[in-house]
RNA sequence: GGUGCGGUAGUUCAGUCGGUUAGAAUGCCGGCCUGUCACGCCGGAGGUCGCGGGUUCGAGUCCCGUCCGCACCGCCA
C-alpha cells in the first residue's frame, strides 16, 4: 500500500497505530534536536516529529527538506504534549521511522498559504501551484458539490443528460464565434458553440422530453471579471410546459442548491418582477434587491420650479438613503464625482438632507420652497435623518441607468450588500426585440428562437418594438445566474421571427434551416433555461471573480498565460489547413 | 476600439520637491537552538526600478511611445 492514510484524518483514536502518510512539505521547523514537518495533502496537514535520539540519521535527513517536496513517511501515531487546537489533527503527530523523498522541489514562486504573497499575474502562470492553496481548492471542491447536487435533482425530475457537439457550424446572429478550420474541407470552418441552444431545441423534436447538459460555452467577446471566454452552463430544455413550469421546476433546483450546498432554506416564491418593472424601479434587468431604495420619479414635483437642469429634463429621478443625513460634504462630493465617472456619465448630482423637525436641506434651496421639497421628500417616502439623492437627464433610458450605479454604490457604502445574504428573483416580461443602432434593425433580445408572448404576437406586424416574450431571467444579488425562454416551435412563426430581425427567407433557410425543417415534423411546444454554473460558484462561494472557481481560467485579455496560448502556427500546420496569415497594421 | 489604476529584490510593497551607496517585510542560503506550529536568535546573498526614446548637470521619480497586468465602458442574440 503507497500509503495508509490521508494527512488530514487522524485524530487522537489513531494513537499508537503505524502510518504511512505521502503528501507534499509545507513547512519545516528545525529545532536544533528535533525537527518538525508539516505534511500536506487535498485533505489537510499532519505534523511529522524527527528527533535525534530517535534517530539521528533521519533527523538529518529531514532538515534537508525544502518547501512542496514530495514526501513519503511512515511512523507510529502518537498524541502530543503540546497540542495544536487550530488544525483537526493537532492532537497528534508521527514518530517518523521511514522518510523517502519522493521527488524534490524547487523554491516556489510563492508561497502555498491561504494568504499567498503572489500576485493575480504570478498565482495564473504557475495555476498548478496556485490550486494547492486552500481557499482555491475549496473553490474547485465546492463546484464539484454544485454539479452532484445538479445531477441528482435533475435526474430526480427525470431529466437526460445528452452531450451535444463542440464543432458545431457558425452562427452570425448573437456573440462573435470561435472558428476551427477544418483541415478536410478547405477553406471551411466548425465553429465552437456560443450554446447548445438550437441542438437542444432538435433534441425536444426527437421526443427527449426532458434534456440536460453541464457543457462548455465560447463566446469571443471581451472578458470582464464575471466573463470568460469559455464558462459553463447547466443547460436544460423541457417539452409540454408552460413558463410556469419551468420557472417552478428550475426555482426548485435553485432552492435545492441553497439547502444542500449553504445549508439555507428558502420557502417563499422568489418574487417574479416584469423587466418594465426592474427597469422602472432599479434601473436594470437584473436588480440587486438585496436591498430597498428603489427608484422615485420626480417629474411633476420638481419640474417647472426654474432649476434649468430640471426643466429641460425629460426624467428627473431619485432614491432614498436611509439613515445618510449625516453625510458630510466631502463624501457628498465623493458621491457627485462617483457619478460624473467617463463611464457612469451623469453631468451632475443633486441631492437632499430630511432634517429631525422635517425640513428638507437641499444642494438646490434657492429654485425650491420648502413646501415643495416637503413634499417631495414625502413622494420618497424620506424619514428625518434619510438622504436623498437625485439624478436628472435628457435621456430616461440612460439616467435611470445612472440612478442604478448611485443606488448600487449607497448600497455598497451602507453595507447593504452582504455577500452572506441572497435575494433571488426572477425578471419575466422581457421586451422580444430590441434596436441596434450598430445594425440600424432590430435584434433579438434574448435569441431569435424565443416566443412572443400569445397576446402580443398580433403586434408582430403593427409594432414589434412593444412586443413582449415567454422569457426569464433568474437573478440573485444583482447577478444574472441564469435566463431562458418557451421556444418558438411553430416553422412559419420562426420565419416571421427571421423576417423582423431582417434575414432574407434565403438567408434564414442557410442558416437556421435545418431547425426549420425539424420544425415541420412534429415539434413539442418547449422550452428551457440555462444555468451560468461559474456565476452560482462564484456566488456562493463570495468571490469577487468567476475566475478563482475555474481550474485554469484566461486572463483579462483572454490568454492562458500558463501555456501561453493562444500562440501562432507552424507554417506546416498552416498549410495542411490551407491558411494564410495576414495581420492587419 | 476606449477610460482609469498599476509594473522597483524570488514575492508583496515603500521610495518625499528630480539629488549621496534604491529600502522594508517575507522568502532564500549559512550558523545556533529538543516541543515548534507566523518558532526564535545571529549572519549572508539577492536589483536590466517592464522596455524604448526624450527633457535635465543629474531620472525609479517628469514627458512621449510601447509591452504586460487588473477594473470598467463599448461588446457579450
Amino acid at each position: 500500500m503507497y500509503r495508509t492514510n490521508t494527512c488530514g484524518e487522524l485524530r487522537l483514536a489513531d494513537a499508537g497505530k503505524t502510518v504511512t502518510l505521502a503528501g507534499w512539505v509545507q513547512k519545516a521547523r528545525k529545532m536544533g534536536g528535533m525537527t518538525f514537518v508539516d505534511i500536506r495533502d487535498r485533505y489537510g496537514i499532519t505534523q511529522v516529529v524527527f528527533n535525534i535520539e530517535h534517530d539521528a540519521a533521519l533527523t538529518e535527513a529531514a532538515n534537508h527538506l525544502g518547501r512542496e517536496f514530495v514526501i513519503r513517511v511512515t511512523g507510529k501515531v502518537s498524541e502530543r504534549t503540546s497540542k495544536n487546537p487550530s488544525m483537526p489533527t493537532g492532537d497528534i503527530e508521527i514518530i517518523a521511522d521511514e522518510l523517502e523523498v519522493l521527488n524534490p522541489s524547487e523554491v516556489p514562486p510563492f508561497t502555498i498559504e491561504d494568504e499567498s504573497d503572489g500576485g493575480d499575474d504570478l498565482r495564473m502562470r504557475y495555476r498548478y501551484l496556485d490550486l494547492r492553496r486552500n481557499p482555491v481548492r475549496r473553490n474547485l471542491e465546492l463546484r464539484h458539490r454544485m454539479t452532484m447536487e445538479v445531477r441528482r435533482y435533475l435526474d430526480s425530475k427525470g431529466f437526460l443528460e445528452i452531450e451535444t457537439p463542440m464543432l458545431v457550424g457558425s452562427t452570425p446572429e448573437g456573440a462573435r464565434d470561435f472558428v476551427v478550420p477544418s483541415r478536410m474541407n478547405p477553406g471551411q470552418f466548425y465553429a465552437l458553440p456560443q450554446s447548445p441552444q438550437t441542438l437542444k431545441q432538435l433534441l425536444m423534436v426527437s421526443g427527449m422530453d426532458r434534456y440536460f447538459q453541464i457543457v462548455k460555452c465560447f463566446r469571443d467577446e471581451d472578458l470582464r471579471a464575471d466573463r470568460q471566454p469559455e464558462f459553463t452552463q447547466i443547460d436544460c430544455e423541457m417539452s409540454f410546459i408552460e413558463q410556469d413550469d419551468v420557472i417552478e421546476l428550475f426555482e426548485g433546483m435553485a432552492k435545492h442548491l441553497f439547502k444542500e450546498i449553504r445549508g439555507v432554506e428558502l420557502t417563499e416564491p422568489f418574487i417574479r418582477m416584469p423587466w418594465a418593472d426592474a427597469m422602472k424601479y432599479y434601473g436594470s434587468d437584473k436588480p440587486d434587491i438585496r436591498f430597498d431604495m428603489k427608484f422615485v420619479e420626480l417629474m411633476d414635483i420638481m419640474k417647472g420650479h426654474g432649476f434649468g437642469v430640471f426643466d429641460s429634463a425629460e426624467y428627473i429621478g431619485g432614491i432614498c438613503a436611509p439613515g445618510a443625513a449625516s453625510y458630510t460634504r466631502k463624501q457628498l462630493d465623493e458621491l457627485t464625482d462617483f457619478v460624473k465617472r467617463p463611464q457612469i456619465g451623469a453631468k451632475g448630482m443633486v441631492y437632499a438632507r430630511v432634517e429631525a423637525d422635517g425640513n428638507v436641506k437641499s444642494s438646490v434651496d434657492k429654485f425650491y420652497s420648502q413646501d415643495v421639497l416637503r413634499r417631495m421628500a414625502e413622494e420618497m417616502n424620506a424619514k428625518p435623518g434619510d438622504l436623498i439623492l437625485i439624478l436628472s437627464g435628457d435621456d430616461a433610458m440612460r439616467t435611470r441607468k445612472q440612478l442604478c450605479e448611485l443606488r448600487l454604490e449607497m448600497g455598497r457604502r451602507l453595507g447593504l450588500r452582504d455577500k452572506n445574504k441572497f435575494a433571488c428573483l426572477w425578471v419575466v416580461d422581457f421586451p422580444m426585440f430590441e434596436w441596434s443602432d450598430e445594425e440600424q434593425r432590430l435584434m433579438a433580445m434574448h435569441h431569435p428562437f424565443t416566443h412572443p408572448k400569445e397576446e402580443d404576437i398580433p403586434m408582430l406586424d403593427t409594432d414589434p418594438a412593444a412586443v413582449r416574450a415567454d422569457a426569464y431571467d433568474m437573478v440573485i444579488n444583482g447577478v444574472e445566474v441564469g435566463g431562458g425562454s418557451i421556444r418558438i416551435h411553430n416553422s412559419e412563426l420562426q420565419a416571421k421571427m427571421f423576417e423582423i430581425l431582417g434575414f432574407t427567407p434565403e438567408k434564414a433557410q442557410e442558416q437556421f434551416g435545418f431547425l426549420m425543417n425539424a420544425f415541420k415534423y412534429g415539434a413539442p411546444p418547449h422550452g428551457g433555461l440555462a444555468y451560468g454554473l461559474d456565476r452560482w460558484v462564484s456566488l456562493f462561494a463570495g468571490l469577487d471573480s468567476i475566475r478563482d472557481c475555474i481550474a485554469f481560467p484566461k486572463n483579462n485579455s483572454g490568454r492562458d498565460v500558463m501555456l501561453d496560448a493562444p500562440a501562432a502556427l507552424d507554417a506546416k500546420q498552416l498549410d495542411e489547413l490551407n491558411l494564410v496569415v495576414d495581420i492587419k497594421e
